[in-house]
DNA sequence: ACGGTTGATACA
DNA sequence: TTGTATCAA
C-alpha cells in the first residue's frame, strides 16, 4: 500500500521517510544498522555480509562442536526460541503440540548425522537471533540448511522473526515444486530463457535434462550450475567478508528532470562525490582501508540522433583521496564519457541551449578497496623469536611504494633481515605462488584419500550449512553500544596508527603489499626452511589427519575461488532510527566447498600454490596471536598501481585513441 | 507492482 | 585493466 492510500485508510498512521541528504536518499542509517547486527552474528562462525540487510553464516564448526560436546539429545531443556523453528517436512501429525514435535525432531538420537548437525545449527541460530534482539532491538528471520542456496530460500519461508530448517530429506520436495523464477539467480533473463527454451517452469522440471544438454544451451559453467541446483547442490563458500567491496553514491533524474547542462551535472557530481568522500573517509578511519579506483556511471538519452540507443560509457581512473580531487576527477570522467557518447560533432551550443542530450542518472563509486596491512611482523617474531615491529618504519614503507617493478634492488637491506626466508615465492605474471618443499609423495596420496572419503552427494554433509536471518525492527532501535571493534581491529590500531590529514592522503598510504615484501625477500639470498606447512607438521603430529585435510584444501587450487578474508569490521555507529520496514538479515552456513579434486594434477607439478587461493581455514590451525597476520598475507592483495602509464591523472580523461 | 539507490559478479 | 551486462536487496 502506498503512503497516501495508507493515510486515507488510517489517518493516524506515522510514516517514516528515508533520510535525505544532499538532495538524495541517504542510506547510512541502514548501512550502520546492518553493521550492528553483523557484529553480533559474526561471533559464531564465518560470516559474509551479503547485502545491506542479509548475511550468510557458516556454522559448520560450531555445530560439529556442539554435536560432539553437547548434543541436543543430552539437553533437558531446549531453547524456547529453537522449538518455535519450522522444520520443513515435519508434519504436525494428529493434534500433537507443534513445539513438542519440533523438540522431538531436534533431539532425535537416531537421526541422520546431517540432520543432527542441522539441529545444532538451529539451536545456535535461535540463540544468535535472540542475542541480536537483545543487543540491537532488531528481529530477524533465518534459514538453516546445508548450503547457502537452501538456507536463503528457507529464510524467506517464515517471517517475520522466525526460522526454518531444511532437513536433508526435504530438499527434493522443496525444490521440485519451486517455480524456476523464484530460484535465486533465475529471477531474470536466464529464468525466462529456461522457460521458453526448455519449457521449464519449476526447479524440478530441470531434473529431466542432462548436464550436457544444459551446457549446450547455457554454456559449460551455467549448465553445470543449473544441473547442480536442481538437485540442491551448491558449493558456494560463505565468504569471510564483513565489509563492502565498493562504495557508491548515485541519483536518478527521470523524465523532465534530466540534466541538460554541464553545470547542472557538475553540481550533482559534486554532491555525490562529497558523500562518497565522506564514506571513504569513514572506511579509512574505521577499517583502515583504501580504495584505488574511481568509476563514473551515467545514463543518458539522445533524441534527434541515429543511434539514440547508445549507452553512456562508464569511465574510471585511479582514485585520489580528498573530496575536491574526487570531484574534479569525476567531472573529467564525465566529460570523457560525454565526448564519446555524443560522438564528434560540432554543435557547441552554450549555456541553457539545447544540447541534444540529457542525463537521467549519475553515480560515482569507489572500488578496489584494500586493507592497509594491519599487523607488522609478529609472525616473524613468532618464527624467529626476535623482530621488533618498529623496524618496519615509515621510511621503509615509503621505499616500498616508489617502485612497483619486480626485483628492484632498491632499499632492500633495511629490512631484509626481518623477512622470512622460508617459503620461496615465484612470480608468474600476476600470480604469486608459494613453493613449499613438501613432504613425500606418499603423504600426498594419503591426503588425497582422505579427501575422497567425503560424501559424494555434494550436499556437503560434513559441513552444516546455512541459515539466513531476516529481520524486522518492531520498535525503533535505541543504539546499544556493542563496542564495535573486534580484537583484530584493536591490534591494527595499536600497531600502526598513522595520522591522516583531512584532505589528500593520496598514495602516501600505500604500504608494502605482500607481493612487495615477497619480492624483497626474493632479492635476498637467504634460503630458509620454514613454511606454514612445516609449521603444521611440527606442531602436533597426532592430529595430522585434520591438518592434511587442510593441506588438501590448499592443493585444490581450482575449486575455491579465492576467499577474500576481510577480517574484522564492526563499524560502531548509532542508527538513530530505522523506519519500521522489514530488514532482512540472512544467516547461512555453507558447506566446505573445497571441492573438485579433479584439477589437482595441474597444480601438482612443482607444488606451487596460489596465495590468493589458499583456503583461509588453514589459518585456524595457527596460534591465535598470529592468525590475523597470516590472514592478511593470504588475503588477495592488489599491488597499488603506483604511477605506471601516463603519470598524470589527465591521461584518463583523454580520448582513447590519444592514449 | 514499481522505481531509486545501492552492491556483487561474470564476462568481453 | 577497463567496461558492459545481469542479478539482487
Amino acid at each position: 500500500m502506498r503512503g497516501d492510500e495508507a493515510k486515507q485508510v488510517c489517518p493516524q498512521i506515522q510514516l517514516v521517510k528515508v533520510p535525505v541528504a544532499r538532495g538524495k536518499a541517504d542510506l547510512n542509517t541502514y548501512r550502520n544498522a546492518g553493521s550492528e547486527v553483523v557484529s553480533v552474528l559474526a561471533r559464531k562462525g564465518r560470516c559474509e555480509r551479503a547485502s545491506i540487510d542479509e548475511v550468510y553464516l557458516d556454522l559448520t564448526d560450531a555445530a560439529e562442536t556442539m554435536l560432539a560436546e553437547n548434543p541436543p539429545e543430552s539437553l533437558e531443556v531446549i531453547d524456547e526460541e529453537a522449538v518455535k523453528s519450522h522444520i520443513l517436512g515435519l508434519n504436525n501429525e494428529d493434534g500433537n503440540d507443534a513445539k513438542e514435535n519440533v523438540r522431538e525432531w531436534l533431539c532425535r538420537s537416531d537421526a541422520d548425522r546431517r540432520d543432527k548437525l542441522l539441529a545444532c545449527g538451529a539451536l545456535i541460530v535461535a540463540e544468535l537471533r535472540m542475542q541480536v534482539l537483545r543487543e540491537t532491538e532488531f528481529t530477524c528471520s533465518a534459514g538453516v540448511a546445508h548450503n547457502k542456496m537452501l538456507a536463503k530460500h528457507a529464510s524467506a519461508m517464515n517471517k517475520p522473526a522466525q526460522q526454518t530448517v531444511v532437513p536433508f530429506s526435504s530438499v527434493k520436495g522443496l525444490l521440485e515444486s519451486l517455480p524456476i523464477k523464484k530460484m535465486k539467480q533465475l529471477g531474470g533473463k536466464l529464468g525466462t530463457a529456461l522457460q521458453s527454451d526448455l519449457g521449464v517452469n519449476t526447479v524440478g522440471d530441470l531434473l529431466q535434462f542432462s548436464e550436457e544438454k544444459l551446457q549446450e544451451h547455457y554454456g559449460i559453467n551455467t549448465g553445470t550450475w543449473l544441473w547442480n541446483i536442481a538437485r540442491g547442490i551448491s558449493r558456494e563458500e560463505v565468504q569471510g567478508r564483513l565489509l563492502p567491496k565498493s562504495h557508491g553514491s548515485g541519483k536518478t533524474f527521470p523524465g523532465p528532470r534530466a540534466l541538460k547542462t554541464i553545470s547542472s551535472v557538475q553540481h550533482w557530481l559534486n554532491e555525490l562525490c562529497e558523500e562518497l568522500g565522506e564514506r571513504l573517509r569513514s572506511d579509512l578511519d574505521q577499517n583502515k582501508r583504501i580504495a584505488h579506483t574511481l568509476t563514473l556511471h551515467a545514463r543518458a538519452y539522445k533524441s534527434n540522433d541515429s543511434d539514440s540507443h547508445k549507452k553512456f560509457p562508464s569511465k574510471s581512473c585511479p582514485l585520489r583521496y580528498g573530496t575536491v580531487k574526487i570531484q574534479e576527477d569525476a567531472l573529467n570522467l564525465f566529460q570523457a564519457g560525454l565526448r564519446e557518447y555524443v560522438g564528434s560533432y560540432k554543435s557547441k551550443t552554450q549555456g541553457s541551449q539545447y544540447n541534444g542530450w540529457g542525463i537521467t542518472s549519475l553515480s560515482v563509486s569507489a572500488s578496489k578497496i584494500v586493507a592497509i596491512p594491519s599487523g607488522t611482523s609478529s609472525i616473524m617474531k613468532y618464527f624467529h623469536g626476535q623482530y621488533s615491529s618498529n623496524s618496519l618504519s615509515k621510511q621503509s614503507q615509503d621505499n616500498f611504494i616508489h617502485d612497483a617493478a619486480p626485483l628492484s634492488p632498491s632499499g632492500s637491506e633495511s629490512y631484509s633481515d626481518l623477512i622470512l626466508t622460508e617459503p620461496q615465492i615465484e612470480f608468474h605474471g600476476e600470480e604469486t605462488k608459494i613453493k613449499y618443499d613438501v613432504t613425500s609423495l606418499d603423504e600426498q596420496e594419503d591426503k588425497k584419500n582422505i579427501w575422497k572419503e567425503q560424501d559424494p552427494s555434494c550436499l556437503s554433509p560434513q559441513r552444516m550449512q546455512n541459515g539466513i536471518i531476516q529481520e524486522t525492527p518492531q520498535s525503533l532501535p535505541s543504539g546499544i553500544c556493542l563496542g564495535g571493534a573486534s580484537g583484530l581491529e584493536i591490534i591494527s590500531q595499536s600497531e600502526q596508527q598513522r595520522e591522516i590529514p583531512e584532505e589528500e592522503p593520496g598514495v602516501k598510504y600505500s604500504v608494502p603489499s605482500f607481493d612487495q615484501v615477497v619480492q624483497k625477500r626474493n632479492t635476498s639470498k637467504e634460503k630458509g626452511a620454514t613454511s606454514i606447512l612445516r609449521f603444521f607438521k611440527s606442531c602436533d603430529p597426532s592430529c595430522s589427519s585434520r591438518k592434511q585435510e587442510h593441506v588438501e584444501a590448499v592443493q585444490n587450487v581450482e575449486a575455491a575461488s579465492s576467499v577474500g578474508f576481510q577480517s574484522t569490521s564492526s563499524i560502531r555507529s548509532d542508527p538513530n532510527q530505522v523506519e519500521p520496514k522489514e530488514i532482512v538479515l540472512e544467516v547461512t552456513g555453507t558447506n566446505s566447498s573445497r571441492s573438485s579434486s579433479a584439477h589437482i594434477e595441474q597444480q601438482r607439478e612443482a607444488w606451487g600454490y596460489k596465495v590468493d587461493e589458499i583456503d583461509p581455514s588453514v589459518v585456524d590451525e595457527l596460534p591465535p596471536d598470529i592468525q590475523e597476520e597470516v590472514r592478511a598475507w593470504i588475503r588477495p592483495h592488489k599491488r597499488p598501481n603506483v604511477v605506471k602509464r601516463g603519470s598524470s591523472i589527465a591521461h584518463y580523461f583523454l580520448p582513447a585513441k590519444n592514449r
